[in-house]
DNA sequence: GTTGAGCGTT
């Protein structure tokens, strides 16, 4: 009992850095022997992904004094590891975010007024918890990759400098995915008339709505009299039109 | 085997 009291504290007393732009193969050990050196390193956590199980890309020191782990993060943060550039900095959200708050420290922001940072300007925090959930929510893995690499692969270096260096990072990605799903939510409405239990995961094979399983009614009447489009025809009013695996409109084409 | 902005668990 006393056990758990005391590894509480021991988190408590412990001040979180969090380790970005690592290499999907940097392992807790790696980084471990990389943060000691700078400081006394309580322990090194890396998240992983619950269905492959690979890292995320980013990890979790926790340094048992303030003072040391700001230390490292002036260091290590932009140090080439396994061939790329980590960035290393406090971390905001989490349990000993108080602690950190509180380490935020003041001390760095003096001390490190004598030193010239040629990166990591530190960019301003709004909102904490609110930001956090939104992005945990709509992230996975890797949300906003597509986008990127769907245009053009050479943009990725265009947008780590600008992160480095501004830091104006999100406000396109946000905004495109909102459009997307918008319309995806606008469409799948269309389909969910059509069939709204079963879940199609290739209508656009098959939109035709001519087919009529018997779902869960015993009698096609009684669910016919309910939907307005009791008669093939009705559902496809164009007849040949409906074979075609164009319903949506011509707008979206022109985009 | 891939990915690349971000915030965490045995």
């Amino acid at each position: 009992m006393w056990l758990s009291v005391v590894k509480d504290n021991s988190r408590r007393d412990t001040y979180s850095l969090l380790v970005l732009n690592i290499t999907f193969r940097t392992s807790a050990d790696d980084l471990f022997p990389l943060f000691e050196k700078y400081g006394k390193v309580v322990d090194v956590f890396i998240p992983r992904d619950r269905r492959t199980g690979d890292s995320r890309g980013f990890a979790f020191v926790r340094y048992k004094y303030a003072d040391e782990a700001q230390k490292a993060v002036e260091k290590l943060d932009g140090r080439v590891v396994d061939g790329r550039e980590i960035m290393v900095q406090f971390a905001k959200y989490g349990p000993n975010a108080e602690r950190i708050h509180k380490g935020r420290i003041i001390e760095s922001e003096s001390k490190s007024r004598g030193r010239s940072r040629s990166r990591s300007p530190r960019p301003r925090y709004r909102d904490e918890y609110r930001d956090r959930d939104n992005r945990r929510r709509s992230r996975s893995r890797s949300r906003g990759r597509y986008d990127r690499d769907r245009h053009r692969g050479r943009d990725r270096d265009y947008h780590h400098r600008s992160r480095s260096r501004s830091g104006s990072p999100d406000y396109h990605k946000d905004r495109g995915r909102g459009r997307y799903d918008d319309e995806r939510r606008s469409r799948s409405r269309s389909y969910g008339s059509a069939s709204p239990a079963h879940r199609s995961p290739s209508p656009r094979r098959s939109p035709s709505p001519r087919r009529t399983p018997p779902s869960r009614g015993g009698s096609p009447d009684e669910r016919n009299r309910k939907v307005r489009s009791p008669t093939p025809k009705s559902v496809s009013p164009r007849g040949r039109a409906a074979d075609s695996r164009s319903p949506s409109p011509r707008s979206d084409a022109d985009e």
